[in-house]
DNA sequence: GGCGTGACGGTTGAA
DNA sequence: GCTTCAACCGTCACG
């Protein structure tokens, strides 16, 4: 099983079709749909795999008529199902470094000490962040939005405040909470 | 035929 | 500015 094979290496060796888009080189798949290597598919394919298994329509069914390798569907559902989330993971960087045991152990203290305070800090980092993240199989959200949050977030974390460290941490955060 | 999974080549961005 | 590295991506094919 997995083993390397000679369809494996179109992209390398000359893909049987290669696409133009406004970000990049596309290349079609087995199914004639368009995608471009090492990105994430647009997210209005994204939410309506989302949407139509939300629907009941099987994933072979949604793979065919999205032309998105069922790979790629069942991929994304269980993440979906595992975070919630349709968004795609952060791609590229280093892991951040802003957590040594010694910066853990003083929020930890520190959130012993202020609870509330503690509390509200996250809360409202999180909506800073996430915004009404948590309906986005409700809402369609427009991908200009979408780009637009990701500018701002990408200017906040290049920012040397404590906001644009805690986000990443909120996880972990959450966890020790 | 449908699905889960892993290898693969590729992209990205922090260090 | 360049390189390295580790994270992620979607496709493909196997079982």
């Amino acid at each position: 099983m997995m083993r390397p094979t000679l369809s494996q290496n179109y992209p390398r060796s000359g893909f049987p079709m290669e696409v133009s888009t406004p970000m990049g080189q596309g290349r079609v798949n087995q199914l004639g749909g368009v995608f471009i290597n090492g990105r994430p598919l647009p997210n209005h394919i994204r939410h309506k795999i989302v949407e139509m298994a939300h629907h009941g329509i099987r994933p072979c069914v949604i793979s065919r008529q999205l032309r998105v390798s069922h790979g790629c569907v069942s991929k994304i559902l269980c993440r979906y199902q595992e975070t919630g989330s349709i968004r795609p993971g952060a791609i590229g960087g280093s892991k951040s470094k802003t957590t040594s045991p010694d910066v853990e152990k003083r929020v930890e203290e520190y959130k012993r000490e202020n609870p509330g305070i503690f509390m509200s800090a996250i809360s409202r980092i999180m909506r800073g962040r996430y915004g009404a993240r948590g309906d986005e199989e409700e809402e369609d959200e427009d991908e200009e939005d979408i780009e637009k949050r990701e500018q701002e977030e990408h200017a906040r974390r290049s920012g040397h405040s404590i906001e644009g460290i805690l986000p990443d941490r909120c996880e972990w955060i959450l966890q020790t909470l």
